[in-house]
DNA sequence: CTGTATCCTCAAGGATACTG
DNA sequence: CAGTATCCTTGAGGATACAG
C-alpha cells in the first residue's frame, strides 16, 4: 500500500493494518495457527503467494517473527500490544454489521477450521473422536469430518473412510448463526436445524468441548 | 474494496475500515470536522472524489450520517463506538511504529491544520490574534497564517496582509517532534529550533492555547 | 463551497504452475 | 510442507476539468 505521507500515528497504523487480507492474517495468528499452511487455512481465499508476502511485510514491520526449525510464526511484543485492537475492531462489527451469513460464505470447511481451534480439548472424552458434519446447503465442503483427540485435533475434508462416531447434519446458515451465538444449540436442534446422532453420550457432552465464537459470549 | 466472503467480525470490521483514506476520514470526524472541505484539508492528498465516494460508502454503511443544510457530516452512534478502535489503533502505532518525521511529511499546512483542531480557545486572549508561521525546511508550505479567535481560529496559506501578532520561525521536523511529545518546547527553544517573537505576554501564554496531539500526552 | 464526470495509469493481487 | 515465479486482469484511485 501507498504510504500516506502523514506524520499521524493513525495514518502509520493504518499503513500496517490497511494492506488488504492482513487484519485476517493477524487473526489467524491470535487464534493460534503457527504454520503457514494452517495460516493458509484460516484464510483460504487468499493466494499463497500472497500470504508470503504479507508474512514478510509484517515480520519486516516488526509484528511477527519467524522461527526456524519449523518455520513457524509468531507474534512479536508490538504483534500481541495490537491484539485488542483488532479485537476491538471486531466487537465493533460483532455489534454493528454483523448481520445472518449470506450464500457467499457458506463454506462449511471454513467454519469447520474456526470451530477446531476452539475445541475445549479438556472437556473431550480420553480418546480419539471422530465426528461427521453434513451441510447439504454449503457452496463448498457441504461434508466435514473433525479428527477430535486430547493430542490435537485437525479437520479433514475428504473422506479417507474414518469410523465415525458422531453424525452431524445442518443447516449451514443455522449452525453458523449458533457459533456466532445469534441463535442457540437449543433452539436449532428444536427446529430440527441441526441434527446430531450417535451415542448418547456423545451427544449429550458434544456442547461442552464444542466452543462457540470468541464473539459469540462477550 | 472486495469482499472478503467471511462469516466472521475481524473481516466485516475489516472490510469497512479497510479501504484506503476511511480510517484518516474518520479520524478528521473525531478531530471535529464537519464540512466537505475542512474533512478534506485534513485529508489533503485524497482526491475530492474519492473523499466524496468515501463519504457515500460511509454513509450507507451507517457510520456517517449527512445533514441538510450545510452539508455538514457526522458520526452516528455506530461511528462513535468506532472511535475507541481508531484511537487505539493510533496508540498503537504511536508507541510502536512512529518515528521522527521524514521529509515526505514536511507540510506545513497540513500540521498547522492539525495544530488549529486543538487550540485551546479559553486560553486564547479575549482578542484576534495573528501568528505567522515559517518552516524554511518544508518542502510545501513554507508559511502559513494562524488567525486565532474565541469565535473560531482558521488556518491560511496565503498572505493576506495581516497585522502579525506573533512570529514563529521553526525547523518544521523539530515543530512536529514537539507536537508529537517527542521533546519539548523548552528544549527546542534552547536550540534555537523553535523561535517565538511577539510581545512577551503572548510569547509566555503562547504555550497555554497551543495545545499538542492527542497522541502527545497519552 | 460541494461536489460530479471522465480519462487514464499502474500496481495490487488472483490464477496457475512449479520447486526444494 | 512451504513457499516461488509468472502471467495477466481489473478496478482503485490519481489528475483534471467542469457544474450547480
Amino acid at each position: 500500500m501507498r504510504s500516506y505521507d502523514e506524520y499521524c500515528p493513525i495514518a502509520m497504523g493504518a499503513e500496517v493494518l490497511g494492506d488488504r487480507w492482513t487484519p485476517l492474517v493477524i487473526r489467524e495468528l491470535m487464534c493460534g495457527s503457527e504454520r503457514f499452511s494452517d495460516i493458509h487455512r484460516g484464510v483460504p481465499r487468499m493466494s499463497r503467494s500472497l500470504l508470503a508476502q504479507r508474512l514478510k511485510h509484517l515480520e519486516r514491520a516488526g509484528i511477527i517473527e519467524r522461527r526456524e526449525p519449523g518455520p513457524t510464526y509468531h507474534l512479536t511484543e508490538a504483534g500481541r500490544d495490537l491484539e485488542p485492537v483488532v479485537w476491538g475492531l471486531g466487537d465493533w462489527a460483532n455489534h454493528w454489521v454483523l448481520g445472518d451469513p449470506v450464500k457467499e460464505q457458506y463454506d462449511g470447511g471454513h467454519v469447520m477450521w474456526r470451530v477446531r481451534q476452539r475445541i475445549v480439548v479438556e472437556e473431550l472424552p480420553p480418546r480419539r473422536i471422530v465426528v461427521r458434519f453434513d451441510f447439504p446447503a454449503a457452496t463448498t465442503r457441504r461434508r466435514v469430518w473433525l479428527l477430535l483427540d486430547q493430542a490435537g485435533s485437525s479437520v479433514c475434508a475428504r473422506d479417507e473412510g474414518f469410523d465415525v462416531d458422531l453424525h452431524v447434519t445442518a443447516d449451514i446458515a443455522t449452525f453458523m448463526r449458533v457459533w456466532a451465538g445469534r441463535t442457540t444449540w437449543r433452539e436449532a436442534m428444536d427446529d430440527e436445524q441441526i441434527v446430531v446422532e450417535g451415542p448418547g453420550e456423545l451427544v449429550r457432552s458434544f456442547t461442552r468441548w464444542f466452543a462457540l465464537s470468541p464473539f459469540a459470549t462477550r
